[in-house]
Formats: structure tokens, C-alpha cells, sequence
DNA sequence: GCACGCAACTTGTACGTACATGTTATATTT
DNA sequence: AAATATAACATGTACGTACAAGTTGCGTGC
């Protein structure tokens, strides 16, 4: 018995929600019925629900039920549900580099270990518009490891995290960030349609995942005179 | 039977850490102790500890017991522990303004409950340096409520959140922020002795807490050109 | 038709037991 | 003296039971 129960019923809930069989404002299969379906009792399918709470995939209704809800997502400043929600407005995204093996990015703010270094660097950078107007500039690193046909597919709802959870099961499950008010280098002013010098938000992140051999590096250069960037978080 | 059992434990011990009982490294009693000092079982005390941890207080160690941690303090980019960790260094901390009662400030980028703004309003103004550079201005509300002595009185350690945790048993909960990378007013620009009109990253916070009633507001101002702001979260 | 009560569901709390597994210090053996 | 076994104690998992309390729909009675 390697794998404890719980988690086993836990991992497979979440896999289901994943791939869509629970659907956001469903309701999960209730405790007893847990029980009767795996054969295991009520503290066993209760500890499973609870870490899928945790893990912010559901939340527990008394009397109700376990209800499916969109993932907690702010973990650090890009979302993974992102921007689009964030600015709340019609968000367009245009990629000025498609996903494709290149190198890694010299004095990243980030450190890179050996054993993703060593793997070969895939790269997408995209530009993500609000009515037309550039507001990020997005570079995307991550080593070429357990990603079959990731260059070349396009992304689950142009969500590049969401292509990660579902075709994957790659969860973030943290992040390191620094942040940078710096002026506007040429070619950044130039995508972001700003003049050079003005003002830009530099985010430079490191996402943990839950596959501890694989991060993602990403760095972004924001337009926050329009659309500044939110942020929250809850216990 | 109002508050649950676990809950009771779970808050003596918080509070007991807070107090300094129980310091940083020590172990507290372990769950069959709990059992015995207290009449309860050990499903009770697992959850009052399984709570403290997922609060980030304590972390349980396989064997060997409930180590007392360095509470996760990343609820956004302004850490509890600050500034004098994040940029690992000498920090020196100005007053511009005591705190003192003054008036809420128009056009705070966050909502202000109406309940709050029927109190008096207690603000602070500080300057953090790095070695005698000014690296962020500081500017914090909060609604005057339940915090006898909160005026003239130092603060813990010099430590804003510290003071609230250990004197009130006030937490922070949940952060929302918002971020902007603006050119320098020449208030700020003179704090901050830069350029005006040079980049600064503007960060304006609303901090929840364990107290419903009670919010904190604030609005910083950092120079990021020598120091980055950082910041992390893990699961 | 409407209010009320109740049954049948849900999750929340708390009890008790058993065994697995990690940690450490002590006693025993080599 | 060093290696090894063991006992005592820690947390982790999983079983089973009981009752409290929130939610909902159905049926009864007014």
C-alpha cells in the first residue's frame, strides 16, 4: 500500500474535474456515497474532499454538498484563469513567437537547476491586447520534459496553464516573482505601443508545478497606465 | 456547544505562540499530550494541529512532532516580515507622520465599508531605507476599532503586523492589491530621492483580517531601480 | 392555497480503536 | 568502542460509530 487511499480518491476527483466529467457549479458525489462507490469509510472520503478543498477545486456546502468551483488562481500575479478576468474586459492575444525549442534566456532573474538546463528550452512570447490596445508583453521559458506534442498544438481556450492542467495534469502549485517599475526599453515600447522610456511593470516569475522536475520562467513587460495589474489572495 | 472543540485548542495554542510560549523551533506537545492534559481524542487534537498548519504556524514532522515555523507570510507583496527580508539587508525605518487619527483618504483604490468609515481613521506614514537610500514610502488607514493604546505606543520589534499579532491577536487573512508602475510626483520623487518623473511601482493594498470589521489600507511607493520588490507563495 | 412538520439527505464534530511508519535514546551484542 | 537491536514515543492512515446541524422536497393539516 503505497499511495494512501485518500489520496488516491482524491487524485481521481480531481482528474475528473480536469477532463471536464464535474463541471464548475456541479456537485461532487456526497461523502456516503463515496463509501458505498470505493468501499471505504467517511473519514477516508472526508480527508480526500478536504485536501481537494485545500487545493481549491471545490467548496464544501453543509448540508449541500462538495461544489465545484474555479480554482483559487492567484498564486503571484499572472493568473492562471489570467488577465482576461483580471482587466474584466474582451482580451485578445496575438503570439509574435508560437511555441518552439530555443535557447535559455542568459541572466534570467530566476535560477534555472541543472537538470532543466540540460534539457532542451521551449519559448512562446505573446502579446495580450484589451480592445485593441497592447497591454503585456509575454515571454514563456520551460524545459522540453513530459510534454508530448506541446510545440505545434494549440493551446485549451488559448490558456496556456489550462493546456498544462488538462492535457497534463501539471497544477502550479507556487511561485517566485520580482517586480520592476523600470522605463521602456525600444523594443518593449515598440509592442506595447507606448513611448520608449515611459513608465513599464517588469514581473519576473518562477512557477512551481506539480511535477518538482519541471518550472516555468516567465517575463513580462505590462502597460499599467491603462490597466493596472491586480492581485488577491485568501486563507 | 458553540465553538468546536478543536477550535479551542487551536486557538490557545495560536495564541500561546503569539505570546511567545512557544517559540520559534520549539516542538509543541505532541497530540497524545493534547489528549490527556485536555479529555479529548486524538481525531480533536490532529485537527486543531492539521488547522495550525495549513495556517502556516506550525509544521508537523513525521516522528518527531509539531515544530513551531516562521508563520508563511507572503499574503501579497508586502510581507509581514517585510521589507528587511525581502531585500536582505540593513533596513532603517523613518516616521514621516506617527500614528495619529486623520482623515480617510478620497479616492483610495480599494472600497471602504461603510461601518469603517463611520470610525475614526488612524494613519502612519513611514520611509524604509536600505542603507540611508530610500527605497519604499509607506502610507497606512486603518479604522479606529478595538485597538486601546494603538496610539503612542511602539511598535513590537518596529514591526506593524507584529504588533497587531501579538498585542490584538489580529491576523492577516487575505490581501487584494493593485499595481502600477507610474513616473514619480515630485512628493514622492523628493521622499524617495530620485528624479521625478523617474519610474516608481506604486502598490495599493486592502488587507483583511481575522477581525471581520477591520481592514487595513495601504499605498507604497518603491523605488525598484536598486531594489526589486520580491515575493512568493507556495502551497 | 398555504403553512407547517417531517423524513431523508447533506456536511460538521467528536468519540474510540488499530496498525503502519518515522525518530530517538537506551540497552545489548559483537 | 562500535554496531545492532529494541523500546518508547512521535505522526500518518484507516477503520467504525454517534449525534449535531444545515438543506430540500414531500405530504399532511389547516
Amino acid at each position: 500500500m503505497e499511495i494512501p487511499l485518500y489520496r488516491q480518491i482524491q487524485d481521481m476527483l480531481t482528474r475528473q474535474i480536469q477532463q471536464g466529467i464535474y463541471r464548475l457549479g456541479d456537485y461532487l458525489p456526497s461523502e456516503n456515497e463515496l463509501c458505498r462507490r470505493f468501499g471505504i469509510t467517511r473519514t477516508t472520503a472526508r480527508k480526500a474532499l478536504d485536501e481537494m478543498q485545500r487545493n481549491g477545486f471545490i467548496e464544501r456546502r453543509h448540508g449541500k454538498g462538495s461544489l465545484v468551483v474555479e480554482r483559487r488562481k492567484s498564486l503571484g500575479l499572472l493568473n492562471v484563469k489570467g488577465f482576461s478576468e483580471a482587466v474584466g474586459q474582451q482580451v485578445e492575444t496575438i503570439f509574435l513567437h508560437r511555441p518552439g525549442k530555443r535557447e535559455w534566456l542568459k541572466n534570467f532573474p530566476f535560477t534555472v537547476p541543472g537538470n532543466e538546463l540540460c534539457m532542451e528550452c521551449i519559448h512562446f512570447e505573446r502579446l495580450r491586447c484589451v480592445g485593441k490596445k497592447p497591454i503585456i508583453l509575454e515571454n514563456n521559458w520551460l524545459p522540453a520534459i513530459g510534454l508530448p506534442g506541446f510545440i505545434g498544438s494549440e493551446f485549451i481556450d488559448g490558456s496556456f496553464f489550462k493546456t498544462l492542467s488538462q492535457r497534463y495534469q501539471i497544477e502550479i502549485i507556487g511561485s517566485e516573482q520580482e517586480l520592476r517599475a523600470l522605463p521602456a526599453q525600444p523594443k518593449i515600447s515598440e509592442a506595447l505601443m507606448i513611448i520608449t522610456g515611459s513608465p513599464v511593470l517588469e514581473i519576473s516569475i518562477r512557477f512551481s508545478t506539480s511535477n518538482p522536475e519541471l518550472h516555468i520562467y516567465s517575463l513580462l513587460y505590462c502597460n499599467t497606465a491603462t490597466n493596472p495589474i491586480g492581485n488577491s489572495y485568501f486563507l
